[in-house]
DNA sequence: TTCATTTATCGAACACCGTTCAATATTCGA
DNA sequence: TCGAATATTGAACGGTGTTCGATAAATGAA
């Protein structure tokens, strides 16, 4: 049956999807919602929608099985839909590897708002890392997706978004490092690229964890990490 | 023109390449070499030509650009044929970051020659680590391509290949720290742990290069790379 | 030499992938 | 009511890695 011979009413009302989909979400026309307000709320309907589905695919298959054609049908909506949304597959990991960070994010903020001393904040930080890469091993993964492509850099914008998230990971760590010197817990040092050894260290030293049992030889990979996490604080001490 | 009804004694002087292309090399049946060493040169002859043309296009377009088919137009053979020597693309990328390890080694293992301290040495491996990172950016992205993968595990044979070169490296750098500590250049501690959390570092700035002005801020990445170095010695110092 | 067996080579075929685009439906504002 | 703008679609495109049956060449035993 070709659908496009009903009339239109009739396929807004039992098979065109999309619509279908918006009017269950409660949009509806009249002097609630401005037209405007409305159109803005329908495109970020559709959006979490898409971001839904590939957010899915991503926590159910891995970052490696999250295809544009597989989205589009867990979303419920054509490809071209998708590409109307967002501008690749690229923007759409972007989303996700946001989430990712804000996830992180959330976990170190709450350890920094603990009232404790700079060098065991660290350590907390280091071990919700540790946690974070295997708990959450998808939006790690999707999170590494970007750090370590090869691609030599990202478009301009794309690079925005994501240090935006970034950013603001590197600044509570670098804010930690800051108050320990201040209390005199660290010694005086640039506080900033202590912050970013910090961080890297610990990026690196989770991706040598699929060495594990070879090159690491019978090496611990935790006892690595916590070994590691402790000489680099006694460092900045 | 189909080439398979011409007699097979035209075909292989004239048109079919491949026996053409090991003739040229100077395999010859007869008493010279034995049947099982010519084949085993036969074959070494194939392996050599199949990555000679991956690492041709690796070094040209970059690790994004290999395709079996572009290393099948390059090596003059079908596509068929480089799966009779090699199991999957991935084995063609393992036998490249051999390469891509073994030149690394080959670096750090000058410096490691030299009558110089340990922390030295150490400063010059970092050195080193990030001239090739540079200079050979393809050879350095196609091991993060393993370093960095999201599958979980590679099958244990694979494994055991990545290792054997990457075992050396660690290996080699373990050994610095460890004569470091006899001379008493360095404080006594674990220089297994200590060497991979070197490593480890290094690998994780070098991956936030690409950070670079946006999230590292105004920060040249040099800069943090040279002072991280600094930190680590003197940490196990 | 003959001839079955093993080894080697090939490229079409397969099932995907990300992306584009013309066709079309829907909604909007005048 | 009627263009214009917005939204949706899926077929089509050119690529990917991999498989496989057809076929040729080399080998070794009879």
């Amino acid at each position: 049956m070709n659908e496009n011979f009903l009339p239109a009413v009739i396929r807004t009302l039992f098979i065109y999807k999309p619509v279908d989909t918006k009017r269950q979400a409660g949009f509806k026309t009249g002097s609630v919602m401005g037209v405007k307000e409305r159109r803005a709320a329908e495109i970020q309907f559709r959006l979490d929608q898409i971001l839904d589905a590939a957010r899915d695919l991503l926590l159910c298959d891995g970052i490696e099985n999250i295809s544009i054609s597989k989205i589009a049908r867990k979303a419920e909506l054509g490809v071209g839909t998708i590409y109307f949304y967002f501008k690749n597959k690229e923007e759409i990991f972007i989303s996700l590897q946001e989430e990712g960070l804000s996830l992180f994010y959330d976990m170190i903020q709450k350890i920094d708002a603990k009232k404790i001393k700079s060098d065991e904040k660290l350590r907390r930080i280091a071990e919700a890392f540790y946690q974070f890469s295997q708990e959450h091993k998808d939006y790690y993964d999707i999170i590494n997706y970007f750090l370590s492509s090869s691609r030599a850099f990202f478009k301009p914008e794309l690079k925005n978004k994501i240090d935006m998230s970034g950013h603001k990971i590197f600044y509570l760590i670098e804010s930690v490092i800051c108050s320990g010197m201040a209390d005199k817990t660290f010694k005086k040092a640039d506080a900033k690229n202590n912050s970013i050894l910090f961080f890297a260290a610990l990026h690196g030293l989770l991706q040598l964890k699929k060495l594990e049992r070879t090159t690491l030889a019978s090496q611990n990979h935790a006892d690595i990490y916590a070994y590691s996490v402790e000489t680099l604080i006694n460092g900045f001490k």
